[in-house]
RNA sequence: GGCCCGUUCGUCUAGGGGUUAGGACACGUCCCUUUCACGGAUGAAACACGGGUUCGAUUCCCGUACGGGCUACCA
């Protein structure tokens, strides 16, 4: 039988970076054993539904790569896969498992168990409990039928059958026991009509054929439930493997990565921004922030597994390829930022000139910036080796772009020396009649001709730095005047000069 | 509180009954470089604790501690 996962996130905002990883993780598995990767939309809770949450997921999974197979904008023939789609659906399952004894209605209303919450701190609706509640079980059968024919409002609880045993072969975490009587009879059909997660879930895993669920830890307790339903469907023989994955941790601190962590430690923890309603409620995205999205992919596959060995660079062919379930860690990972910008950097590093040119442009672009293919080829080819993320070609490399406005007035004092003067004006004329005006050339020409003059290299080249960016940092001397062009180093010489001298 | 899951350098992790416990990020030092980086070298840095089992336990078992998750008509 052929794999089929899905990711099935709930559009209740933006979708963290601990949902892509379980994307991925689903993603990576699909590919390695050439199954389908489903997208469904779990909107089932429509207290919580935000309006562009949907876009922004599937928008999220194109700019990873992690694109579905079948699902909400994706096409399939199990679909539709919008659970507020398939409310019929659920609704039918959940009376059939009122027919065939597996859940029942019950009536009590939510003040109701609110208060026996308050009264008994421990209070769960069990087969202890329910006896004394009303429900299909407790009601004689008219007052039942009264109540359903009167649209009384009602849930369906499954019926949990007391001391059982229910074993679960978690592929992660290998086998983890529950005990039916310690279950509580959760609401599978709520009062609006909806189902919650726990039927919503099993009703589509199995008319999708979902083989595998990975999914994050938080639902490890509830899968004895799901078991439970399975087996009253009598869906036991096609049940899918369960894979529970660790979930990620806070960057510091107690406790799982949560959305406020992103504006708390000063970093992004979502894949795009997201403007809410409020500047509290609007979050940076790593996409945004400068992140390639190969490295964004890279940094999150490792948070969690390791396919043991060294090898910390994976393309996503890599990944399809080294994936395995069995090395998924089972602890939690700590959200590692500094790790995250390292892999953007190496893989800025690895990216060729044209095609960083093209990723820059919208950025020099809006600086009122040069756009030119070639200029940016040349910046990228500067500046790569020196930026973590996508914006710092222009904002750390700003003097490639504009005119020298300031010069680091500390180095100047310390290297500008009148004496100097001649020697300077030398070196600019020499620049100006050297040829072909590239850094292999001028490097080696200009060195000779200062040695030729008598120029000490140490007096002149920091100021020849100082003159053509203003600043003592970045990339070499003759590389900047190579892609500067004779005419605009021979610029930029002089008005320092002039500058120097104090005109 | 109850149930479930977990615990190797600060962090991500490899490993696994006998290893100098390996790599990466971050950090220190040095080299390269008359800048800043990249790169290279090198250093400091870990098996939570207590009992077993065993010739031998970081590795297996049991406890304890600590951490995490769940405990909604949320997912």
């Amino acid at each position: 039988m052929s794999v089929r996962v899905r990711f099935a996130p709930s559009p209740t905002g933006a979708l963290h970076i601990g949902g892509i990883r379980t994307a991925l993780y689903n993603y990576l598995f699909a590919r390695q054993h050439g199954g389908t990767f489903i997208l469904r939309i779990e909107d089932t809770d429509q207290n919580r539904y935000v309006p562009g949450a949907e876009q922004y997921i599937i928008e999220a999974l194109r700019w990873t790569g992690l694109v579905p197979d079948e699902g909400v904008g994706f096409g399939g023939d199990k679909g539709p896969y919008r659970q507020s789609d398939r409310k019929a659906i659920y609704q039918k399952y959940a009376h059939d498992l009122v027919r065939l004894g597996h859940a029942y209605y019950a009536f009590d209303t939510p003040e109701e168990l609110e208060r026996l919450r308050e009264a008994e701190a421990n209070f769960t609706y069990n087969h202890r409990t329910r006896p004394s509640l009303q429900n299909s079980l407790t009601l004689p059968v008219e007052a039942v039928q009264r109540h359903l024919a009167e649209g009384k409002p009602s849930v369906i609880r499954l019926k949990v059958e007391p001391d059982k045993s229910i074993r679960i072969e978690d592929l992660i975490r290998g086998e983890v026991v529950f005990q039916s009587s310690e279950l509580d009879d959760k609401v599978l059909l709520k009062a609006d009509g909806m189902p919650t997660y726990h039927l919503a879930n099993i009703v589509d895993d199995h008319l999708m054929g979902i083989t595998h669920v990975i999914r994050g830890e938080e639902w490890l307790p509830s899968t004895a439930h799901h078991v439970l339903l399975y087996r009253g469907f009598g869906w036991e023989g096609t049940m899918p493997r369960f894979a529970h994955l660790p979930l990620i941790l806070k960057p510091e601190g107690n406790g799982k990565l949560s959305k406020r962590d992103g504006a708390k430690f000063g970093m992004p923890v979502f894949p795009l921004a997201w403007a809410g309603p409020t500047p509290e409620e609007s979050f940076p995205g790593f996409r945004e922030a400068g992140f390639l999205p190969e490295a964004t992919i890279n940094f999150l596959a490792l948070l969690g597994w390791h396919p043991g060995g060294d090898q910390e660079m994976f393309s996503m062919d890599e990944l399809v390829q080294a994936f395995s379930v069995e090395h998924i860690g089972k602890s939690g990972a700590r959200f590692d930022y500094e790790k995250a910008k390292w892999f953007n950097q190496r893989y800025i590093q690895a990216t060729d000139n044209a095609a960083l040119a093209d990723m820059i442009r919208p950025m020099a672009e809006a600086k009122g910036y040069r756009t030119d293919s070639q200029f940016l080829a040349d910046v990228a080819g500067l500046m790569k080796e020196r930026v973590t993320f996508l914006p710092d070609f222009v904002e750390q490399g700003y003097y490639l772009f504009e005119p020298v406005r300031t010069y680091d007035n500390e180095m100047l004092q310390k290297r500008w020396n009148p004496a100097l003067q001649p020697a300077f004006e030398a070196v600019i004329e020499q620049f100006g009649s050297e040829s072909p005006f590239e850094a292999v050339h001028l490097e080696p020409a200009m060195k000779r001709f200062m040695a030729d003059s008598g120029i000490k290299p140490g007096d002149i080249l920091p100021l020849l730095r100082l003159a053509l960016a203003g600043t003592m940092k970045g990339p070499g001397v003759f590389e900047m005047a190579a892609v500067f062009g004779k005419e605009e180093t021979v610029r930029r010489l002089s008005a320092a000069l002039a500058h120097f001298l104090g005109e």
